[in-house]
DNA sequence: TGAATGACGTACT
DNA sequence: CAGTACGCCATTC
């Protein structure tokens, strides 16, 4: 049972920093945190974010796409989930990602 | 102990 | 422009 908590708490941390109706990128968390793993970590992280209170269905891959919708015991429920944000998706992608995404190397930095 | 995998991303062909 | 390959490193078999 290894407890790398910390590491993945930082990642949690930042995701739930994002406000509702608003999406982030596995990449951009990933180079936020400076992580060498890239983003592949990032997603390892959600995948142990059971049971953490963190709203994975805010974090899409750098194509606004809901990669791990299918892991959320669903395959609409990330999809509701964020329409219930207010966050539109159509064909498993957010509509308008590029405008609903947030960077927090851009809102948290400095 | 080693190999395989994985919610991704970038680079190259 | 599209498809393929590689990297990155922790977790799992």
């Amino acid at each position: 049972m290894a407890e790398q908590r910390d590491y993945f708490e930082d990642v949690y941390q930042v995701v739930r920093q994002v406000p509702s109706g608003r999406v982030t990128t596995y990449g951009a968390i990933a180079r936020y945190l400076s992580l060498r793993a890239g983003a592949r970590m990032v997603g390892w992280a959600m995948n142990s974010s059971h049971g953490h209170n963190v709203p994975a269905h805010r974090v899409v891959n750098s194509q606004g796409i809901l990669s791990g919708k299918h892991f959320f015991g669903g395959p609409t429920i990330m999809q509701q989930l964020l329409e219930d944000e207010g966050v539109q998706v159509t064909d498993d992608r957010v509509v308008d990602f590029k405008t609903k995404l947030w960077d927090p190397s851009e809102e948290l930095a400095m």
